[in-house]
DNA sequence: AGGGATCGGATCAAATTCGTTCATTTCCGG
DNA sequence: CCGGAAATGAACGAATTTGATCCGATCCCT
C-alpha cells in the first residue's frame, strides 16, 4: 500500500537498520563494512556505530573491515574458507536453486558448502519449513523468524558438521516434504549421486526418500565424477542445478534419464 | 459512548484514531510519525501521545521517527547480553565443572554460554560420549575424534541456537547417561532452576531426566533469581558449580536440600 | 621489518525528532 | 448559559541521530 519510494520517503528506523545488518551478517557469515553501508544505504560511520551496538549485545563479532557471526561457529576458518572459495559457481547455483523454492514450502536440505550457500538464499522466503542434518545450514537460517528450522538428531560428523547415523535416519522416517536439496561429491548418469563416506550416503538416501522431488546441487567439478558410495540413482533425481562449465555430454545423458536441468550462467 | 446517530461531521474519537494507527502499523510493519499524522489528519503531537499509549499496552514499539510492530525487531538480548558478562566467572566455573567429568563418561550438556565454555574444556578428555541439544556445544566439540557428539533432533530456537520441541524431547527418551550438565537463567532453593522460555524448560527437564546425576552450572548473577518456568527442582540437583560471589545464604539453603556445592575461586 | 593504504575512533556540526508547557477548542453536567 | 474537564494543537528547548573530517591504529604487501 504505502510504498516507501514514491511518497513516503520514510526514514529507516535505527532498529530496522540494525536488524537488516544482523540478517545480512547471518545470511553471509561475514560481511564487509562497505557492503553493509551500501546495503542499508547509510554511511560507514553509522554502520560502525550499529555494529558496535550489536556487538555489545553479543549478536555478532566485529573485525577490521566488517563483522562476522558470533561464537566459534566460524572460527573454524576451514569451513568459511571453503565457502568463500569458488564462490562464483556456488553462488550462481545457489541462486538458481533458491528460485525453485516457494513461500510456504516444506523442504529438506542436505549438508555441503553449496547447500549452505543455498540456505543463505532462503532468508528472503517466508513461512518456510526446513529440515536439515547440517549444522551449517541450520546456522545459516537461524534468526529468521519466518523460517522454521528442524534438525535431525544423530551423531555429529566433525569434518562436515553434519548429523549421521541411525538416529538421523530414524528421525527422517515418516517425514514427507515437497523437495529435497542435496549435494554430493560426484554425479554421473550411470551411478547417480555419490559420496565417499558410507554414513553420509545413508543419511543422504534418507533425506532424498523424504521428499517428493529430489533436487541435486552440483557444480561442474563434480559432474562426471564417481565417488565411492551411491546415494541417489539418476532415475531418482528430478532436478539438477549446475553451472555452464559442466560437461555437455553428461548433462545430456542425465537429461535422457528424466533429470530436468537448470544451468546457471557464470 | 456510542452516539453516532447524527452522521454530521462528528470528530474522530481518540479510540478510533488509535485503532487506525494500529491498523496502519500492522499493515506496513513500520510507519513514520509523519505519515501517521498525515493519515489520521492529526498533529504529530497527538500521534505521539497515541503511540505512547499504544506502546504502554504493548501493541506496538515506538522508535525515533515512528513505530513498528512489536517483536519484529526484538532480538532477545537478555540471553546473549549475559554472554559477554562475567566471562571470568564463566571460565572458572567451566574449569571446575570439567573436573567432574572422567574419561569414558557419557554425559548430557544443555544449552547456554556457560555450558558452551564448559564444553570447550572437555576436549582434553577421551572416549567421551556427549549428548546435547545446543549447536554451540556441538560445534565446540566437533573435530575431536575421541569425543562422540550426538545431537538431539528438534526445532531450532534461533536466539540461543538450541533444539527444542517434542522431537528434541522424544530423542532423549530412553537415554541414560551418568551426568547432565545444564544451565539456566535463575536458581533458587525454593523453585530450583528456571528459565524464561517454556520450550527451553521442557527440553531441559528431559535432559535432566536422562541422567543419573544433575549438575547445574550457574554463575553468581543467576543465584537467587527466579525466572518464569521451573526446569529442575532443587531436590533433583545433585551438584551446583558456581563462583564465590554467589550469595552465601542461598548456597547454604541449597546445600540443605542435598545439593553438593562446588565454588570456583575467581 | 618497513612503507603505503585502509580502517577505526573521536570530535563536531547539522538536521530531525521528542518532551514539555501553555493556550485553545470541544464536550458535558448543572 | 456557565464552569470545569478533557483533548487537541502550537511552540520552544532538549535530546537523539546522522554524517563529515581528522588523526592515530592496524593491516597488508613487498
Amino acid at each position: 500500500m504505502v510504498d516507501t519510494d514514491s511518497d513516503g520517503r520514510r526514514p529507516v528506523f535505527a532498529a530496522e537498520r540494525r536488524q537488516r545488518i544482523l540478517e545480512l551478517v547471518r545470511a553471509n557469515g561475514a560481511v564487509s563494512l562497505r557492503e553493509l553501508a551500501h546495503a542499508v544505504q547509510s554511511s560507514e560511520v553509522t554502520v560502525r556505530r550499529d555494529l558496535r551496538a550489536l556487538e555489545s549485545e553479543g549478536l555478532l563479532n566485529r573485525h577490521h573491515g566488517g563483522a562476522t557471526l558470533p561464537g566459534d561457529l566460524n572460527r573454524e576458518a576451514s569451513y568459511v574458507q571453503k565457502a568463500t572459495l569458488s564462490s562464483a559457481e556456488k553462488s550462481a547455483i545457489a541462486d538458481l536453486a533458491a528460485s525453485l523454492v516457494e513461500d510456504g514450502d516444506a523442504i529438506v536440505v542436505g549438508p555441503g558448502t553449496t547447500t549452505q550457500e543455498f540456505a543463505r538464499r532462503l532468508s528472503r522466503h517466508t513461512e518456510l519449513a526446513v529440515v536439515t542434518n547440517s549444522l551449517l545450514v541450520a546456522q545459516a537460517l537461524a534468526g529468521f523468524p519466518r523460517i522454521e528450522v528442524m534438525l535431525t538428531g544423530g551423531t555429529l560428523r566433525g569434518p562436515i558438521l553434519a548429523l549421521v547415523g541411525s538416529a538421523a535416519e530414524r528421525s527422517l522416517a515418516g517425514l514427507r516434504v515437497r523437495r529435497a536439496f542435496i549435494s554430493g561429491n560426484g554425479l554421473t548418469a550411470d551411478r547417480g549421486l555419490s559420496t565417499p563416506n558410507m554414513q553420509v550416503a545413508c543419511v543422504d538416501q534418507a533425506l532424498a526418500a523424504a521428499a517428493e522431488e529430489v533436487v541435486v546441487l552440483a557444480d561442474h567439478t563434480k559432474i562426471g565424477i564417481d565417488a565411492m558410495v551411491q546415494t541417489v540413482s539418476a532415475e531418482q533425481i528430478d532436478h539438477l542445478v549446475t553451472d555452464d562449465a559442466a560437461p555437455r555430454d553428461v548433462l545430456d545423458e542425465l537429461g535422457g534419464k528424466g533429470v530436468r536441468l537448470h544451468v546457471a550462467q557464470i
